[in-house]
DNA sequence: TCCGATTTGTTCGTATGTATG
DNA sequence: GCATACATACGAACAAATCGG
């Protein structure tokens, strides 16, 4: 049935047998588990050993042991833990208190908490908060990546998540060198659908402006670009902003600024996400032109900022807090064994404001 | 220096001497302890009854054991839990993502994580999550009660964190009958301050509308009337709105409505806060009424709504991301056990925009 | 209700293995 | 290589709680 052998301790041995016999259902919740004596008997163990055994096993959960009664399988799982980490760039801004709502929704509804943090963009701020995780009990974590077009210097401490067993999901972007879970925007198709819409109302001047420093930013300069190439238009390297977080503030004004300034402007200008579209129309205005009659501008994520001043953004729809509500049904899933390595892509939709125009 | 009595295991006298030493800092992070042949030699007791105090303290993050080196104080005291909860009614709208940024920001920074909930302000929800909280370890408890004004019927929960000796902070709103730490806004005076702000323009007919479940509804209420008071207006109860959650979606309109189609309507109406003053705004936009031409208002926690449309409300101030910051700092503290209970008012500041003129 | 069998809890003694310095 | 320190393992005894007869 069972022998022992000399690679590792026989305590040890022991305890994954029983442990595997548990977690196997050969022993079931409140079942009462053979006496010491008789596991040392069977064993050919000192009862010392046995004891040290499931000691162990107490220890961690699986097992009760209640004095002149036996030792019984536990019911509470306290192998199983309950807090669920979601480590996002921004928690209080745009699109992120929505996502971070549904997520909570869900979580709390199956009596999991929530433990939040935020990176401020900050891969220094998100090596911190990791360390902070894997010190302390989380039983899986929901990470949206810190500038994830660089190089990814904390993969270590994916590689002790993993390590652990702690089921870890990737929101809105992916490391394509860990492989993981995800539930991501289909971004490249997205701003293929505003440029292809731009390019549908006449527009061939258009001009780009995107984040280089996260992987959402390089796949919608790409869908922007391969949307163009089907038009047969060459991209004109000028038209082009790249920016990253830490220029947020003062680039994306003065490119525009820049390019208005030029003999020949473009007509029509897709924009990284509402937020820098908000910073190009007040460009455009404070350069005394009106959208959409002199410029088209298009937004992405469909934020609250799409509709919030007098220009409504045609933008690219985001799910939200319904996105967050599937990344915490996904999350649960990976924690109870149900799934092992969700993945899902947000087809992109257009939603059609007034903020383009045709031309002839 | 150290005797052994009868009343309990000697294993567990051992290890809660040492476990004492650890905490009183006679033995300091890093320090080597005694060896157990040693301690079984000192104690009189035999080596095995040494492993197992050391056992279990090892188990419970004081010590680490290095074979051939010897048994060490351990750096991370893994007894002080890290985990902050924080429950407020709402996360994602309003003032609330600024509030909780704030607090996120000094936990992390101080190696905290943050356990977030929301009770979409209702009891049972509320209870739930207490539940959570107490089955889970957590340290210390941020909480915005629910409903506040109305009976007290999670007194028990507070009274387990007390057993517990878990501190907890209430936020905007405290419960007479707990006498917990808080850090709340003067409520009573900002509504005092937006009143007589309209008394001193010249208005005699001021509307209220005031949340009724909430003891920041009431106490706004009770400002409201205070400055009417002293000016010697009797009130007035048709004028007075009183609204509870569930009714939040239709009856502020409706309110408005009604009092816009009586005989004599009021020249300003104050409102519960800014979101209310909103959907007064629609109100009275709807009547072809103008603000504040015809009807002044003002609001009450300088939220983004405050400047988000056309008319820049009159307001006042709420910290936000400051009153987190300091909540998170006072937490801390009472974790820490540097400070026992801290109470704190913020006292309150009118702001003055475009929502209001002087009438003759 | 008491007794004895069973089972876990506590404590001792002894021996050997293995990593550290 | 040696002393020291922790790790593993065996054996034995008694205490305390539980349970069935």
């Amino acid at each position: 049935m069972f022998e022992l052998n000399d690679s590792s301790p026989k305590y040890h041995q022991l305890k994954e047998f029983i442990k595997t016999q548990i977690l196997d259902g050969e022993i079931l919740p409140g079942e009462k588990l053979t006496s010491e004596n008789a596991l040392a008997r069977q064993f050919k163990l000192s009862r010392h050993t046995v004891r040290q055994a499931l000691g162990e096993l107490e220890n961690e959960g699986f097992i009760c042991r209640e004095k002149g009664r036996g030792t019984f399988c536990s019911f509470s799982e306290k192998n199983t833990i309950k807090n669920i980490a979601v480590l996002t760039t921004y928690i209080s801004d745009y699109i992120f208190p929505a996502i971070i709502r549904g997520i909570e929704e869900v979580l709390s509804n199956n009596g999991y908490n929530l433990i939040l943090a935020n990176t401020n963009n900050d891969k220094l701020k998100e090596a911190q908060c990791l360390e902070n995780f894997l010190n302390q009990e989380i039983g899986a974590l929901i990470i949206e990546p810190t500038k994830s077009a660089l190089e990814n210097i904390n993969i270590d401490y994916f590689r002790k998540l993993e390590a652990k067993g702690i089921p870890y999901l990737m929101l809105h972007a992916c490391y394509p060198d860990l492989d993981p879970a995800y539930v991501i925007m289909d971004d490249a198709q997205g701003s293929y659908l505003t440029t292809n819409h731009l390019l549908q109302m006449g527009h061939r001047r258009i001009a780009g402006i995107f984040k280089s420093d996260d992987l959402q930013g390089v796949k919608r300069q790409t869908g922007f670009l391969s949307a163009l190439k089907e038009y047969g238009i060459t991209e004109n390297p000028k038209w082009i902003g790249n920016y990253s977080t830490e220029q947020l503030r003062a680039y994306p004004y003065q490119f525009i600024q820049n390019l208005l300034h030029q003999d020949e402007r473009p007509t029509a200008i897709v924009c990284y996400n509402d937020q820098i579209a908000l910073e190009v129309l007040e460009a455009i205005r404070n350069e005394g032109l009106k959208v959409p009659d002199d410029i088209s501008v298009v937004g992405f994520d469909d934020s609250s900022l799409a509709t919030a001043t007098e220009i409504k953004l045609t933008t690219i729809k985001h799910p939200k807090a319904s996105m967050g509500r599937q990344v915490g049904n996904n999350i649960i899933q990976m924690l109870t064994g149900k799934v092992k390595k969700p993945r899902l892509t947000y087809p992109s939709e257009l939603i059609i404001r007034s903020s383009c125009r045709n031309i002839k």
